[in-house]
DNA sequence: GCGACAG
DNA sequence: ATCTTGTCGC
């Protein structure tokens, strides 16, 4: 797989992305994907944490060594991450109600975002948090919960989330079989007092420690 | 041509 | 993402 061959399945699957939930969606698990990796070797770990959305806390996790071949090319993640991460949540005893990933969804040049992918590969219904945009914003009011659009190209791809008073805004898009405003509440609700949601934070927690571990 | 550029 | 000390705040 090249770039150009990336690029190219990414315009030909970003119509295929789903931009409304299931009916009836009432999740009840969330589960955080990500990855932590050894400079710039292939090494990694992929970790996956499943939170219970109504308490936010942790469930069950799987963690999984990997390694990967494909460089880090902005707008091309999914083909660095995807295959481990697939890994990861293939390892959980549970079966994650809703995924929330470490990368945009829709907010991508070419609209298909790693959430998009790990959507669709899954079908699960999924949400794309990030820490830096991608596209343009007018900072949020301060408090909680507060919001604006994310715009790329045009169009309005997300939102610039405040999840804590005064904290820097994170950025959520719908990934697959969700809209943004259910994107909004989960990721508010999953988000009970840090920047992040708890999904990615444990996730994250896990994949580093892991590393660290398998370094030493 | 130049800068910007998820993790 | 990762490399890193001290420092501010709960």
């Amino acid at each position: 797989m090249t770039p150009d061959d990336a690029i190219a399945e990414q315009v030909r699957s970003a119509p295929l992305v789903v931009p409304r939930p299931p009916a009836g969606f009432a999740p009840r698990v969330a589960a955080g994907l990500d990855v932590a990796y050894v400079g710039e070797t292939g090494a990694l770990v992929a970790a996956a944490a499943c939170v219970d959305i109504a308490t936010a806390e942790l469930v069950d996790s799987a963690v999984v060594p990997g390694h990967t071949d494909f460089p880090y090319v902005p707008g091309l993640f999914a083909y660095r991450e995807l295959p481990s991460l697939l890994r990861a949540l293939a390892a959980l005893a549970t079966a994650p109600d809703l995924l929330v990933c470490d990368g945009h969804g829709v907010a991508h040049p070419r609209r298909f975002g790693l959430a998009c992918h790990v959507g669709l590969e899954t079908g699960i219904p999924t949400i794309g948090v990030g820490k830096k945009p991608l596209g343009h914003y007018d900072p949020p009011a301060t408090a909680r919960g507060s919001w604006t659009p994310l715009v790329d190209g045009g169009e309005v791809v997300g939102r610039a989330l405040r999840t804590q008073d005064g904290v820097k805004p994170i950025f959520v898009s719908v990934g697959h079989r969700v809209d943004i405003d259910t994107a909004t509440d989960l990721v508010l609700r999953l988000s009970p007092e840090h920047r992040q949601p708890e999904t990615t934070r444990a996730a994250d927690r896990l994949c580093r420690r892991a590393l660290k571990a398998s370094l030493s």
